[in-house]
DNA sequence: TAGGTCACG
DNA sequence: ACGTACGTGACCTAG
């Protein structure tokens, strides 16, 4: 045996992803057998010790030990307490909304079989797809591998043509709001009162954690009858919630690491970035830009980070392919920068496999070596958005273990209870909110230096729908 | 278990 | 001619 406690934690799955992030199985016998070592020949101690002695030495390789030391190890204690602290949840509130959201299941649900003539599952996209493609005869315009698209996006194209379509689309909010936040919320509520989520340290390529048992990070707020539920999150009685959230932290990320003067200059000066893109692309003054320009250039803002294509972009706009590409090439002739930029990500992704975060956290891409278009073009995207994504969650990683870290130190009763990629949440006593509110700005603001400001806004309530 | 769908950033 | 916006997790049905 050569294993020695020396007092220092050394995490093997935590490695294993800064490693490789896109990884699927972060097993011991996964992790050992990507290093040739022979599992069944040792004890389960040594194996550890020594596969902890082949990563270390990787890391330091791939300039990842700040990576892992000083973000991730001290990021699963944070994580750690944050599950244990859990959020507390009001299930007579989420009783109550349940009972309004099946009466109008029951109601729809009524409706739509009248109209069917028969009984169907409103549930099975299969059966919904059969009533009104082939027996109700209505246009389908999208097909996917096992029969005729049934999604919100083909329901809404032929709303005006049947007036069953609407119903159907009104049953699928209820149906899910009510399945997956209100019935599926109200099992995992511990005696506590409380719930605690899971967070996934590993599962995601590009340095984002997610949320699991339930995933408290997709809790609804597009719609202001999903957005309802978040009256049940509450803080304990007496307490309140602050929710900080970072001000387009991804557009900012984009501005920093492209070097754009354009997108910079935005920033700096404060600008409403959709509004100053608006400008640059149609070329107009800021104080001329409407309403439907900014909103395109929301569009292309948000195309551009996920990786543009004029065909993601047609689509998601309502234009077509070629106006979207020229929209594209203009915005890129504005911002030579972020051209430069994402040209520039693929191709490193290409000669070295691989492309990085500012901490430099790698996602390697074997896509762009692809000879099948979609696949290439998937890796493509990819090299361009996951730079971006990936240090944007760099960056509030560790805010977060800055902010555990001041929490306790300045003795607050206050506790970080939740994470949503560009927000955190923390629950405290009323007296504390100023401070609290304090520390989170100049915190998450301050963690990193980039050439752009980074921008926190933040917000406090009885609970979670309060908070905007 | 896979596919379709839909909730979030 | 081709055809996908990036990253997740959960619920439901169907086989």
């Amino acid at each position: 045996m050569g294993a020695r406690m020396e007092g220092e934690a050394f995490d093997v799955m935590l490695a294993g992803y800064v490693l490789q992030p896109q990884r699927k199985s972060f097993s011991l016998e996964a992790l050992c057998q990507d290093e040739g070592m022979n599992l069944r020949a040792e004890c389960p101690a040594e194996t550890l010790y020594r596969l902890s002695l082949v990563q270390q030495a990787q890391l330091k390789g791939d300039g990842l030990e700040t990576l892992y030391k000083e973000i991730e190890l001290p990021l699963a204690m944070v994580l750690l307490d944050m599950e244990r602290e859990g959020f507390m949840v009001d299930d007579s509130e989420l009783k109550r909304l349940g009972e309004t959201f099946s009466a109008r299941i029951r109601e729809l649900t009524d409706e739509i079989t009248q109209m069917a003539g028969v009984p169907i599952n409103i549930n099975s996209p299969k059966q919904l797809g059969e009533l009104l493609f082939e027996r109700m005869g209505l246009p389908a315009r999208k097909k996917t591998s096992s029969g005729y698209s049934t999604s919100a996006e083909v329901l809404e194209q032929i709303a005006d043509l049947h007036p069953i379509i609407p119903l159907i689309l009104e049953y699928r909010r209820y149906a899910k709001l009510n399945s997956t936040y209100i019935e599926a919320l109200l099992k995992l509520q511990s005696p506590d009162g409380r719930i605690h989520t899971r967070f996934d340290q590993v599962s995601t390529a590009t340095g984002r954690i997610s949320s699991l048992e339930p995933n408290l990070q997709n809790i609804p707020i597009r719609t202001e009858l999903g957005k309802e539920i978040r009256r049940a999150f509450s803080a304990r009685p007496g307490w309140r919630l602050v929710d900080a959230d970072y001000s387009q932290i991804e557009l900012r990320v984009l501005a920093h690491m492209s070097h754009d003067q354009t997108m910079q200059e935005a920033f700096r000066m404060g600008q409403d970035i959709h509004q100053r893109t608006a400008s640059e692309v149609y070329g107009v003054p800021l104080d001329e830009v409407t309403h439907a320009m900014r909103s395109a250039a929301k569009a292309v803002n948000f195309g551009i980070v996920y990786g543009i294509s004029d065909f993601g972009l047609a689509r998601n706009i309502g234009v077509s392919r070629k106006e979207a590409g020229a929209f594209i090439e203009l915005y890129l002739n504005r911002y030579p920068g972020v051209r430069a930029f994402m040209e520039n990500a693929v191709k490193l992704g290409q000669s070295q496999g691989y492309v990085t975060t500012l901490m430099g956290r790698r996602r390697y891409l074997p896509e762009l070596k692809s000879s099948n278009y979609n696949t290439r073009s998937f890796g493509e995207r990819a090299a361009m958005n996951s730079p971006i994504q990936g240090t944007a969650a760099d960056i509030i990683k560790m805010a977060m273990v800055q902010v555990h870290d001041a929490l306790k130190k300045n003795g607050l009763k206050a506790r970080l209870i939740l994470q949503v990629h560009d927000e955190l949440i923390v629950e405290c006593p009323p007296d504390e909110v100023p401070a609290v509110k304090a520390l989170l700005v100049s915190l998450m603001e301050g963690v990193m230096r980039l050439d752009v400001p980074l921008k926190v806004d933040v917000s406090d309530g009885v609970n979670w729908y309060d908070c905007k």
